[in-house]
RNA sequence: CGGGAAGUGGCGCAGUCUGGUAGCGCACCUGCCUUGGGAGCAGGGGGUCGCAGGUUCAAAUCCUGUCUUCCCGACCA
């Protein structure tokens, strides 16, 4: 491509809009521009990427033998009636009414509708499995799209479903696509994590979630120091045997009402009675499916709402307001204790287990209890891990120490069971006769995200830094002195080697200055650039220059074609790339 | 949805407090000049200041409402 007749609209400045180093530099390389809050038109460039990227997911897809297909953005409501999503889903399934007056809805995800194609079109063992995919746009209503491709309403992912005659075949499929991923996020070159994952909204019995290492990362993610463990914190287990650092005596004193004026926070009471925050513990009062629960947690720890959900499986949980919790504990906010509390169940954090010696609030506005034992002072409903870990916890593996990462998720795979082909009837004919439910798995990948996440991982103060594997021009080429008709001849002739070699190349043979030029191929992020101007060619040479580590080597011209190649493979190294 | 900030040529901003009919840089067009890290000079085009209503002789500026965008939180494959 030459460059005077392409179309990439680059900023000297920051736009205003933008927060992240990714979304800054999208728009100011000219590789997207918003239509609308986490709506974004990809221009030439931004285009270029975002195929190099659906190329890469598409060839390792179909290597795995998933099959293509490609089902509509727009979905009839009576399939997630039909699933029990229409009503769960919430505010970021965008539904809207037909002519005829019929619901529908723009489609999230695609469960309901590849549930409903398989059932109607397979019906034996042989033609199991299979795995289908599709690469296209999906819309969520997000409550607050983020970070230009980071976090969008309309965005493009990659979404496959499996499907097997049982268990076996299931984690069969789930293990390939897992296999598959590491070789997509491989190839694209980006530093990544496969962990633990919550199953969130889509469901089903275990998943895992791939996470870009970055700063900006919106998800917290736990690795073990010493072995393979990794998690998103959501799903991180604590290990019930360690130890609160509370001085454990073989009896434990009688309850004792302690004066604690105006002090609500674990902090403020730690602080004001003297002892450490693990001594005290935290009540938290919330509202679960319509009945208030007590949860009961060691006071330096966060309360993990996802735990609690899926252990406890529920639909709907919020924390109770000012005037619940004065009904529940009877007193003003910052003094619930597990103590006579008038709740539907207290749930207590497996880390209290048998604990004693505590300190907890009274129910009674100023006042907490001294010598709190959990077994003989609180109706305890159940023992469950319900808070997050801590940086330093022992690995729930392997008993090493715990640290945290940054990541941003871009791509998880869940082992979904039969939740669907039961909830929409899904059937085939097994061979034993006898018909069964498909046990069906979900894996997704936010291609637009990848961008965007390969962005923050690779960037300087010029610009982005593209991993070769997806950049949009893997070469460019600066012709510095375009009425140097010597220049010229050589760049088109380097120019059509390149392309012939199947390189993408962009050629600036733009009537600007050197500098220019350099400042807007550097802010692109091309991996090579190959300069070529007409102090090099008085010395009888070009340069080659690599992007990510500011290498240049000076080549002479008649060696041009062997070292090009050769500089290529080397930058494709430095990346871990092949 | 709660809290905060902001809407002025394509982009980045000033002007608003103290009303008097819009300005700067970049970009764009023309010419000259320049050419190894976003040059310089000269000339030029483009906005009735998010929208609606109100106050006033007069509103970008004051008042009311509303929409949009961004940030923090809640939420989230």
């Amino acid at each position: 491509m030459r460059f005077s007749k392409f179309y990439c609209p680059t900023l000297k400045e920051d736009p205003a809009e933008a927060e992240v180093i990714s979304h800054k530099l999208l728009i100011r390389a000219g590789l997207i521009r918003k239509l609308s809050s986490g709506i974004y038109s990809f221009l030439p460039l931004g285009f270029k990427c975002l195929s190099k990227v659906i190329k890469i997911v598409r060839e390792e897809m179909d290597r795995a033998g998933a099959l293509e297909v490609m089902l509509p953005v727009v979905q009839p409501a009576e399939l997630w009636q039909e699933s029990g999503r229409w009503d769960f889903y919430g505010k970021e399934l965008l539904r809207f009414k037909d002519r005829n007056n019929r619901d529908f809805c723009i489609g999230p995800t695609h469960e309901e509708v590849i549930t409903d194609l398989i059932r109607h079109e397979v019906k034996s063992y042989k033609q199991l499995p299979l795995n289908l995919y599709q690469i296209h746009t999906k819309f969520r209503d997000e409550m607050r799209p983020r970070f230009g491709l980071m976090r969008c309403r309309e965005f493009i992912m990659k979404d496959a479903y499996s499907f097997d005659r049982d268990n076996e075949g299931a984690e069969k499929s789930y293990m390939q696509m897992y296999d598959v991923y590491h070789r997509i996020f491989k190839r694209i070159g980006l530093k990544y994590r496969a962990v633990e994952a919550d199953t969130g909204q889509i469901g089903g019995s275990f998943s895992h979630e791939f996470m870009v290492l970055a700063d900006t990362g919106e998800d917290t993610i736990v690795v073990c120091e010493s072995c393979e463990y990794a998690s998103n914190l959501e799903k991180a287990e604590v290990v019930s045997s360690y130890k609160l650092d509370t001085t454990q005596s073989e009896k434990c004193a009688n309850l004792q009402e302690v004066y604690t004026p105006q002090k609500h926070t674990v902090a403020e009471v730690s602080e004001f009675l003297g002892v450490d925050k693990t001594k005290i513990v935290k009540t938290l009062l919330y509202v679960a499916d319509g009945k208030y629960v007590a949860f009961v947690i060691p006071g330096d720890r966060d309360l993990n709402e996802a735990k609690a959900r899926s252990s406890l499986k529920i639909n709907d949980l919020r924390m109770a307001n000012f005037e619940e919790v004065k009904e529940i504990t009877g007193c003003d906010v910052g003094y619930a204790g597990p103590v006579s509390l008038n709740v539907d169940a207290i749930y207590v954090d497996k880390l209290l287990l048998g604990k004693k010696d505590l300190i907890c609030g009274a129910n009674k506005t100023d006042y907490h209890f001294r010598h709190l034992d959990i077994e003989r002072d609180v109706s305890v409903t159940d023992y469950i891990d319900l808070v997050n870990v801590l940086e330093q916890d022992p690995c729930p593996r392997c008993g090493a120490r715990l640290k945290f990462l940054k990541g941003i998720e871009v791509g998880h795979v869940f082992k979904l069971g039969e939740k669907y082909s039961r909830a929409m009837n899904a059937k085939f004919i097994d061979s034993d006769g006898k018909e069964k439910y498909f046990v069906m798995g979900c894996y997704g990948i936010g291609v637009t995200r990848i961008i965007s996440a390969a962005i923050e991982q690779n960037y300087d103060e010029n610009g982005i830094i593209f991993p070769p594997s997806i950049a949009p021009f893997e070469v460019a080429i600066l012709s510095l002195d375009i009425k140097n008709q010597e220049v010229m001849k050589l760049s088109e002739d380097f120019y059509n080697y390149l392309t012939d070699k199947g390189i993408d190349v962009l050629w600036d043979d733009r009537d600007e200055r050197p500098g220019f030029k350099f400042k807007d191929i550097d802010l692109m992020g091309i991996p090579i650039q190959v300069v070529i101007g007409k102090k090099g060619l008085d010395e009888g040479i070009v340069e080659f220059k690599n992007r990510k580590t500011k290498e240049v080597v000076k080549i002479p011209i008649s060696e041009f074609e062997e070292k090009i190649l050769e500089f290529r493979e080397n930058v494709w190294k430095e990346w871990g790339l092949f």
